[in-house]
DNA sequence: AGGGCACTTGCGGGAAACCGCAGAAAATGT
DNA sequence: ACATTTTCTGCGGTTTCCCGCAAGTGCCCT
């Protein structure tokens, strides 16, 4: 028995344990495994035993994963933790991929792999300290950033903006951007997720949309956004009111 | 051994062997269990083998447990169904009332209730043919149907129409009404979101939100919406947009 | 019958969203 | 360094949203 401690993180009390056995077994070199129920235990017990090696769930109340491994990266940017998630949906991949430290090992695997992707992911990280990331992942991740249909950094915020509710004027204060160049960036996001009215149904009638409401919608459906990602977007929204103006 | 069938529905293979388990220990009168990992799945073996008792968890893809459980009421009435579901929001909550037939028995439970609840819960509705609702959710019934501020229906209808991203207009012409009952409707919605601009923080650079929207996102940050039922509410309105018009 | 109460409808108007056009500014490529 | 592309910005105009005011309908209550 080796001295390697593993922490995980995951409110659903039969994936935890289902991953504690898998890590045990999967993992002979480690000696001790903690477990915390939540984001915000995990940061705790993170801290407290100095762990380097982590497999967290990103769906939790009320801290999610990806706040937790924000903060636990600001602290020790070398940790190397593997996400293990029911979705790929883009909002999520996102989420990760832009609090990931340079260099760092990190997984993400879909709680749909075999337990053998499972393990394999595991001992990749933990031991070969190699990044993994699941076959459907990377799609998304491809889609994201690739220029087809892909929505740049910008783009996202200001969808995110109009998701929350924010006015033209409003985005244009909390982005620094002239009122134009929003509604600029707001036709191209419209073009991108394709919500304007077709030609081809022609006028007569043909049932309009709200463009604005419309994207959000659009963009909710095809897993672009979720509300795990709108919830954190709040609270930036909220600390941002707060302390400009 | 009894001849009573049990199917569950259960997308996640972790929870779906716990329901088996705990199916056979709670019914000894449980001759046969049946497994679907999926609405489709689950509506076909409920057709195939004339089951009456179903323990089935509602967010699944692609086709979740509201659907599934529509259609298998629509063609027996009769069937009992124990939903299984990891939230309370209102949106599944609402889902759920409002397509239960006229004496149907079924039961509400939350995935984080004991064991020992869902025994009982397994044992009232399937034996007993009893009604049995969770407290967490009977909260939230409370809260939908009470008038402090609660939503009438038509007031959800409409809600989830400007989440879908309709015009006035649109919804006017949808639900036949007039321009101005819709935006009448609108504004109570909004009150009733507590949306406005709060009148303390006053004029000066108070960041101003488009009502519209704002209200969608709070409905989704409150659980009054979810993805969920807006792929149903999409689905339902582009059955619309081919009918009518 | 009359007085609330909830819901609906019309009118009018200010504010915001939506968008074409065209010039400035910045980033990019060669 | 220059040309090219992309992004940003201002102006003007149409449409839609948002809402105060007022009048009409139907229901329940005493």
């Amino acid at each position: 028995m080796g001295d390697m401690k593993v922490l995980i993180v995951e409110d659903d009390p039969l994936h935890r344990s289902y991953l504690h056995e898998a890590v045990v077994a999967a993992l002979p070199e480690c000696g001790t495994v903690i477990e915390a129920v939540s984001g915000g235990e995990g940061e705790i017990q993170a801290r407290a035993n100095q762990t380097a090696h982590i497999v967290m769930d990103l769906q939790m109340q009320p801290r999610n994963g990806i706040e937790a491994a924000r903060t636990i990266w600001q602290e020790r940017p070398a940790t190397r933790i593997l996400f293990w998630s029911n979705y790929a949906d883009e909002a999520y991949v996102r989420g990760v991929a832009r609090i990931v430290p340079d260099g760092a090992a990190y997984g993400y695997v879909l709680k749909s792999a075999s337990e053998e992707r499972l393990r394999l992911a595991l001992r990749s990280i933990f031991v070969e300290n190699q990044c993994v990331i699941d076959r459907e992942v990377r799609g998304t991740q491809q889609m994201s950033f690739g220029r087809s249909v892909g929505f740049s950094d910008r783009d996202y915020e200001i969808l995110m903006d109009i998701a929350l509710g924010l006015t033209d004027r409003a985005i244009a204060q909390r982005r620094r951007l002239s009122l134009r160049s929003v509604q600029n960036r707001l036709q191209q996001i419209y073009e991108k997720l394709d919500v304007y009215p077709t030609a081809g149904s022609a006028e007569g009638g043909d049932v309009q949309f709200n463009l604005r409401a419309r994207a959000v919608t659009t963009a909710l459906l095809r897993k672009l956004l979720n509300s795990g990602a709108m919830e954190r977007a709040e609270a930036e929204l909220q600390d941002w009111l707060e302390t400009a103006r």
